[in-house]
RNA sequence: GCGCCCGUAGCUCAGUCGGAUAGAGCACCAGAUUCCUAAUCUGGGGGUCAGAGGUUCGAAUCCUCUCGGGCGCGCCA
């Protein structure tokens, strides 16, 4: 509805030769802004201050030039110029009905744009490590992603959804003992567990699930005879000693095939842990499948073409600092091991190769260390900075009972992201992991999300919904039908305040799924919709829609259908369901 | 020590590109239902936007510094 001032102003601009010019390099749309107050009219435009200072005129002078010239609309009641110089358009009650017709005739479509060919984003999001159960903070993550992406998608984007499977290096290797020693446990072999390893009881499940066919048993004396003292400061060299006691004792191949169940075992359970969240992914790429394809080295050949490599005490660097960052970093180490930096560029190198314009990577805030690195790869290749666009999620808190509650993998002592679910609901879980701006810390109460009560704001959203189609079911009980088409018709008798303040929430919704969209911001969406369900419900409260006269009664029913569409296609955005009865 | 994020009502947080009198929920107080779901609604009190400078017609928003909190700073992943 915006765009209606907007092409007004722009209009009247062309018209006034000696201000075109000053506002030239002058975005339009964006003088236009909806008013916090109703007095001051539907919108306001400041384009007449932004322009005093190149015009050299006084905003107020400019404003009533621009009004004079805007001429007369069917959309626009009345204009007047307030304040210091804004221009207040009074849109005409004709304007709004157009645009609860523009929502009942799109349907789900209302709030979405055509569909662009460019730029082609990839996001990525989650990328947890499979090596074990997603946990709460996880589940932040995919919310969020999920969501920016449904947001893209609604604002025209091609988005493609990915999953980055750290499938290999060293913890998938400690992954591989962790199960190998639970494994020999079960078979009467114990062996003292390494600090550094995986002890979730999941590890145990998976070591009883896995086929160990061709796998020798071995003794307790054969694994642990010359191996390090399993202390504190010992940890790592333990562990390690352990991966390469496994892979003497049973092959790389003996190892190599338990390490793989596991991993495919945990990824599965990550996959339909996901699936179940309703958080979909395109694709789940491999980090093995880029090493087997040689992309590591493709991308460090293209550094080295480009001079962006160098040697120094036997191991090869990638010149960060050239590019902002703080120290330059190893790519190849001495032991001629490539680093994860390495393979994290050689991702980010493929992902623009496949012909991702746009890149997003949704991180926790633990990874911001990696960002400037990543970004000077992609930039040491030819790539444009701003290709790689990165958001922050920061972490998550559960409360029970006013108590904070502490979550660790490797101690095992968790809280699983399914467990939330199980306790909160997908819906009241998706809801308020987005809630919040991603770049804040996220307080989870429990006790609140699991409330059924007036606490709980998903619940109010989804109530004037469920409100909307009770409504509905009491009109056929009542052997009355909607004409909507007579609706259409009598949208004029809808004088009302509150009729008119839902009218103008309702308008407001493509502007806020955009501006969710532009700032990878999923809570206005998530404001915008309590906002709108307010509305409702004040508007329930104070009128009733089952009137007898035919006319109203349609015209009221129009309306609250358009509210129903409207919330529903902002719940869809947020992954959660709109429900017809509550 | 250096870098990134954050600091807004008692609590949890919104606040768009700098715009008009800084908002919402919870909590607290007072009310509303013969009527479409009370999982609802109405009204009220509550603010040094961490602090200090600066930029300008105008700053919660931009810049600098200080204070406070979180995270990160490896030839780990």
């Amino acid at each position: 509805m915006k765009h209606i001032v907007a092409e007004l102003v722009q209009t009247a601009l062309s018209r006034l030769p000696e201000l075109s010019e000053a506002a030239a390099d002058l975005a339009i749309e964006g003088t236009v802004e909806r008013t916090r107050d109703a007095s001051h009219g539907d919108f306001a435009s400041n384009v007449a201050m932004r322009l005093a200072k190149p015009a050299r005129r006084s905003p107020r002078d400019i404003a009533a030039a621009i009004v004079e010239a805007l001429g007369d609309s069917p959309d626009v009641d009345k204009v007047e110029i307030a304040g210091p110089g804004f221009i207040n358009f009074y849109l005409s009650p004709a304007a709004f009905h157009a645009e609860l017709e523009a929502i009942l005739t799109a349907g789900e479509r209302y709030g979405r744009q055509a569909s662009k060919e460019h730029p082609r984003i990839l996001l990525e999001f989650v990328s947890a490590n499979p090596t074990g159960p997603l946990h709460v903070g996880h589940g932040r993550g995919a919310s969020y992603g999920a969501t920016v992406g449904n947001l893209l998608e609604a604002v025209g984007y091609p988005v493609h959804r990915e999953y980055y499977v750290n499938d290999a290096g060293r913890q998938m290797d400690i992954l591989g003992a962790s199960v190998w020693l639970r494994w020999l446990e079960a078979n009467g072999v114990d062996v003292d567990f390494p600090q550094g390893g995986y002890r979730g009881a999941y590890i145990r499940e998976i070591a009883a699930a896995i086929d160990t066919s061709g796998i020798e048993p071995v003794t307790a004396d054969a694994v642990s005879d010359g191996l390090p003292d399993n202390t504190d400061e010992n940890a790592d060299a333990y562990v390690d000693a352990l991966v390469a006691r496994c892979k003497e004792l049973h092959g790389e191949d003996g190892f190599d095939k338990m390490r793989q169940q596991a991993l495919e075992s945990i990824r599965d359970e990550i996959r339909d842990d996901l699936e179940d969240f309703g958080v979909h992914f395109d694709e789940w790429f491999s980090e093995q499948s880029l090493t087997k394809a040689k992309r590591v080295d493709d991308a460090l050949a293209v550094l080295e073409e480009r001079g962006m490599l160098y040697k120094k005490d036997g191991a090869t660097w990638f010149p960060a600092t050239q590019f902002g960052d703080e120290k330059d970093r190893v790519v190849v180490r001495e032991n001629g091991v490539k680093t994860y930096f390495a393979s994290d560029i050689a991702y980010h190198f493929d992902k623009r190769e496949r012909g991702y314009d746009h890149l997003i990577d949704i991180l926790g805030a633990d990874h911001h260390g990696y960002v400037t690195r990543v970004r000077a790869g992609l930039e040491a290749m030819g790539y444009e900075a701003d290709d790689l666009e990165v958001k922050l999620v920061q972490f998550v808190t559960l409360y029970r009972g006013g108590e904070r509650m502490q979550m660790s993998t490797r101690s095992g002592q968790f809280d699983t992201l399914r467990q939330l679910r199980n306790e909160v609901g997908n819906d009241a879980a998706r809801f308020y992991y987005v809630m919040r701006s991603n770049d804040q810390h996220l307080d989870f109460d429990l006790d609140i999300a699991t409330s059924q009560s007036n606490d709980n704001p998903v619940y109010y959203i989804q109530y004037a919904h469920a409100r909307v189609a009770s409504v509905l079911r009491q009109l056929e009980e009542k052997s009355l039908g909607f004409d909507a088409a007579n609706g259409r018709e009598q949208l004029g008798l809808l004088d009302e305040p509150l009729e008119k303040a839902l009218m103008t929430t309702l308008s407001r919704y493509p502007e806020v799924v955009e501006l969710a969209a532009n700032n990878r911001a999923p809570q206005h969406l998530v404001h915008y919709l309590r906002d709108l369900a307010n509305d409702f419900h004040t508007y329930y409260n104070a009128h009733a829609f089952i009137v007898d006269e035919a006319a109203l009664r349609d015209a009221r029913l129009y309306l609250i259908c358009a509210t129903r569409n409207v919330i529903a296609n902002g719940l869809g955005i947020l992954g959660v369901s709109a429900p017809e009865k509550m």
